[in-house]
DNA sequence: GCTTTGGGTGTACAGACGTTCACTGAACTG
DNA sequence: CAGTTCAGTGAACGTCTGTACACCCAAAGC
């Protein structure tokens, strides 16, 4: 019962498997980039701080000593699945940016392009909201550190709006921080919700949400 | 550099002082609140996945095993430190009801009931933020329900208010939800704020920001 | 005063962990 | 073709973990 060894693993002997193999740098970042799944996928189960580098490379096929040839430690690993998942983040912002076309949709059109995101790439969302507020001190500012910068990279686009651009810079930067927190929490509810019917009353709950901070910008002076 | 065993712990041989003793269910009780404690402050370090029965009980001054007089495992006391983390919650907002006179204050003297609480009863708060969307799911589910509860008791709150006592309840749900929602970020923030400057920063901020949802809120319909 | 109760002790064990080291053998280099 | 590089191997280590078990002895109950 505590075990459950080899769920994937070890089918020949080496990792990641050979298949027509490319050049030996194609090799090794392929395992690479298995090493780093797996870390997402058990981040995603028990959370950074309950991972250890053993599970990971039996997840993966190789032997644990072999983890050293990609990563000093599970800390690096970490920091990299960091900047790959605000790499999906950032890629949701332009994808905003692109398919909101109606100016009096952006609400409903915002949640629901989040909605998509979470359930695609579920576990980058996943790690960033369980690692967000992490025992993991390192892993944690990291997650904050990119989260500010996202929340400036918003505000740039907010400022766009004509309702907007007369905002003096700490207006648009608490604006922005309140959608960006907003989000980060309905994609949390998201990611935990049991049913289709939850995840419904999350969106509706989110995009009233959204709307009375809307109402508010829009009679807001000072 | 690894050990540094014996922090406090283990002046005597027994645990929690005999000090003038108690009866015995005193004596009991104590040592019960010593775990919960330690505990308490263990999670604050290193979150509570990365927490040891055995490095409990050392803080606390008894042997391993002792443990299990008081809680069946970690889990047990870990529940126990989400029910007493979330009666500093309820009696932060009974503060609040109680302390808040002047209407045409509520949002600056709420973040600054807030800001209090969070720094007298630092370590309940970083328990709750740290575990509310942590990797250990037990603990996960309990606050998330606490919290639900959270936003009803607030919900409640709200309705008496003259411009919300005839709002529907999901709209209410809604505010409510976005309100705690803003407030628990605002704790985590306070909670990691390197310095007063940082502090007053983000004070400022969740008040603008509470402001913007009270504009919102003036200015809402259906 | 004798018995029972029950927190706390001490030893012991097996399993998981991170990390070391010397190694192998296929892919690269010249 | 000979030589080098290096991702992956496998055994061994010391440490920490949770938990089982038999024991101890002061307080509680009669």
């Amino acid at each position: 019962m505590k075990q459950e060894r080899g769920r994937r693993a070890g089918r020949g002997r080496s990792a990641v498997p050979p298949e027509k193999a490319g050049a030996r740098q194609e090799r090794k970042e392929r395992t690479r980039q298995a090493l780093l799944d797996a870390g997402l996928e058990l981040v995603a189960e028990h959370g950074f701080a309950g991972l250890s580098l053993r599970q990971i490379t039996r997840e993966v096929g190789i032997v644990p000593t072999a983890f050293y040839r990609h990563f000093r430690d599970l800390d690096e690993l970490g920091l990299k699945l960091v900047a790959e998942s605000f790499g999906t983040l950032r890629q949701m912002l332009r994808a905003a940016r692109r398919d909101i076309t109606d100016y009096g949709q952006v609400i409903d059109q915002s949640v629901e392009i989040l909605e998509q995101y979470v359930s695609q790439r579920r576990t980058h969302f996943q790690f960033i909201a369980r690692e967000r507020s992490s025992g993991v001190m390192v892993i944690r500012q990291a997650i904050r550190w990119e989260l500010r910068l996202f929340v400036s990279e918003l505000a740039l686009d907010l400022s766009r709006f004509p309702v907007l651009s007369e905002w003096p810079a700490e207006d648009l930067q608490a604006l922005a921080e309140l959608i960006v927190n907003s989000m980060v929490v309905t994609a949390e509810g998201l990611l935990d919700a049991g049913s289709e019917r939850d995840r419904q009353d999350i969106v509706e709950s989110a995009k009233k949400q959204l709307r009375m901070i809307v109402v508010g910008v829009a009679n807001w002076r000072t």
